[in-house]
RNA sequence: GCCCACAUAGCUCAGUAGGUAGAGCACGUUCUUGGUAAGAACGGGGUCAUCAGUUCGAAUCUGAUUGUGGGCUCCA
């Protein structure tokens, strides 16, 4: 344990020295570049200028070269604290350095150097510049300074360091497999959606294939949801303004609304989400304590304006649909309602073979809807669930939402990346607001507990996850083409038809290559494709009436039964495994 | 939205001293009827993102716009 912990700051030591290398290059190319911060980070580091011209991917060469140098220089890094005055004289005509140091209220700071290279800094470092054994340069990027929009713009350079070159390769190979696996690459090459300029951007149309899998995925949800006792409901896309400035989504959120739209002199917006209409259903009537709780699901389309510069693929997008639910209960049941929730969040992606997940549970911002005491029960009532489904969860103080704590979960995907996944979020704003109420068994009208929840996020998102998850190999049960039938020769078609058809009548999805091209041809189209099960058909099968199966993994299965062949697609379909 | 880069055929990409576009795959036709990851020939297909400008002449140079990518910020 304590290696691993020594091992961890020696890492920590290589990265943060190596930024310090790259700031000593950049500041002896650029004698005017004024220095931002330059940490160590995750496989690198970073480290941020402010430089008189732009930086070109073409100036990491020079700066790499530089870099060299001084390692090879191996010049040995040196602490010092000093006192404040001393910092203040030192970094005279360094801005942000002084910004920095007037940020910290202590007397004595430190300091360390190499050669000439100054630079404020708790440390630790290497002993010396020689010790960097494996380094490389990758991006420039733009990055605020402090990371507030509202200051200046630094120019970021980001780096690779590692203890080896080795270890360097292998982090390189694995940002490769990670590249190859991207939704928007097996997108394109899979045919699953598309983004078009014409239309929009962030704005997605889901290809048969890709809509296959989503349907797939939406019965799934369904089926789920009906065996919990929810209620699958339908509403509009858009709504009266007037109604989103009851709610207060007009004042918090208007940066992502879209303009409003006028219809008959009245102004409506589409909607940023569908927990409106879903107590506007709630209130249609009175409601008895009898009847709750009350469990409002819909896969809700809803349009968000996103900035242009945060759109990604599938997984950041402005219209998109949530698995979305609203549970309308009685403050005594909040708990029993969030531990279902758990468990069919859990379930639903166990069933995607997602196995590791982090649960954080968001407590009290500053600002807030609703009393102390309401955010005190609710977030006991919260944790009480969590540790009722034997649930590890971390406490991130102050980042609930306004109207309410919540718990998010973030799974990691099979290249150990994290996702957001199942959110629910108790709401002490909306029910005031629109006075969601149940009669008790006092006959008197009491407060509804609500809460938001998705289980998946959005259909959009979730795709993007799970194609990356999967790497384009989806498992049986959600494959677009489950059975690519390959006929040897063009005589063995009808028999290739018929087993088309066998199969299509157990509702599997199996299509006949009736292309002339060659098995070898066929067959590469069909691995290309990721389709899971490759039935050779010739002359021998037609003769033992059976088949022979090619599986994507390259296995065989020859001369089984068309019997045989349906027990184990169909088994496997139902099991939802590979 | 901000910083930087990029934008050529459906896809992946060539095309630098500015002289009206090319490959492979895919697609179509024909030949081939093949046994577990590319059979062959021929063919169709591009106002080189859009709009301006410089020039006798722009895919190529300049500017603007749109979109995409990597970050920042944000997020389902």
């Amino acid at each position: 344990m304590n290696q691993e912990i020594d091992k961890n700051s020696e890492i920590e030591a290589i990265r943060h020295s190596t930024a310090h290398v790259m700031a000593e290059a950049v500041s002896s190319i650029f004698p005017d570049a004024k220095l931002g911060i330059g940490p160590a980070i995750e496989n690198g580091f970073y480290y941020d200028f402010d430089l008189p011209r732009p930086l070109t991917p073409d100036d990491l060469p020079a700066i790499t070269t530089k870099m060299k140098e001084i390692i090879k220089a191996n010049k040995p890094f040196i602490q010092k604290n000093i006192s404040r005055e001393q910092a203040l004289d030192l970094f005279h005509d360094q801005p942000y350095k002084l910004e920095l140091i007037n940020d910290i209220p202590d007397e004595t700071l430190s300091i360390y150097s190499h050669g000439n290279f100054v630079d404020l800094c708790r440390g630790p470092h290497l002993p010396s510049t020689g010790k960097i054994k494996a380094f490389k340069l990758t991006t420039i990027a733009g990055a605020y300074w402090k990371g507030c929009e509202h200051n200046s713009m630094l120019q970021r350079i980001y780096g690779l360091a590692f203890p080896s070159r080795l270890e360097l390769e292998e982090y390189v190979k694995k940002v490769e497999e990670a590249a190859k696996r991207d939704h928007r690459k097996l997108g394109k090459d899979l045919d699953l959606y598309s983004i078009y300029d014409e239309a929009g951007p962030g704005l997605v149309c889901w290809h048969p294939d890709g809509a296959v899998i989503r349907r797939t995925i939406e019965d799934f949800w369904k089926r789920e949801h009906d065996m919990r006792r929810y209620s699958i409901i339908y509403t509009p896309h858009i709504a009266k303004l007037n109604m989103w400035k009851t709610s207060g989504h007009w004042d918090f959120y208007r940066d992502y609304l879209y303009s409003p739209m006028v219809i008959d002199e009245e102004e409506y917006l589409l909607k940023p989400m569908n927990c409106l209409y879903h107590i506007l259903i709630y209130n249609s009537r009175k409601r008895s304590y009898r009847e709750l709780p009350l469990r409002f699901a819909e896969l809700g389309t809803v349009y968000r304006y996103e900035p242009s510069g945060t759109l990604h693929g599938m997984s950041r997008v402005r219209g998109f649909t949530q698995d979305d639910s609203h549970i309308f209960c009685r403050y005594s049941q909040l708990e029993k309602e969030t531990v279902q929730v758990l468990d069919l969040a859990m379930y639903m992606i166990n069933t995607f073979g997602f196995e590791k997940y982090q649960v954080k549970l968001s407590t009290r911002p500053e600002k807030f809807a609703g009393s102390d005491e309401m955010w005190q029960n609710a977030t006991d009532t919260l944790k009480k669930a969590l540790e009722i489904k034997n649930i590890a969860y971390e406490v991130d103080p102050g980042e609930g939402v306004f109207y309410g704590p919540k718990i998010d979960i973030k799974f990691e995907d099979a290249m150990n990346r994290a996702w957001q996944g199942p959110t629910i979020q108790v709401d002490f704003n909306l029910p005031q607001r629109f006075n969601v109420t149940y009669t008790g068994e006092d006959g008197q009208e009491h407060p509804v507990a609500m809460i938001h929840r998705t289980v998946l996020g959005s259909m959009e998102r979730f795709m993007a996850c799970i194609t990356e998850h999967y790497g384009g190999s989806f498992p049986v049960w959600l494959a677009p083409v489950q059975v690519q039938v390959i006929p040897v020769a063009d005589r063995h078609l009808d028999y290739a038809k018929k087993i088309e058809a066998d199969l299509r009548k157990e509702l599997l999805r199996a299509i006949v290559d009736t292309s002339s091209s060659t098995v070898n041809h066929k067959i590469r189209g069909a691995q290309m494709k990721k389709v899971p099960c490759m039935l050779i058909l010739g002359d021998k099968e037609i003769a033992a009436g059976t088949v022979s199966v090619r599986w994507r993994s390259g296995e065989q299965d020859n001369n089984i039964t068309i019997d045989k062949l349906l027990k184990i697609l169909l088994d496997t379909v139902s099991q939802q495994t590979s």
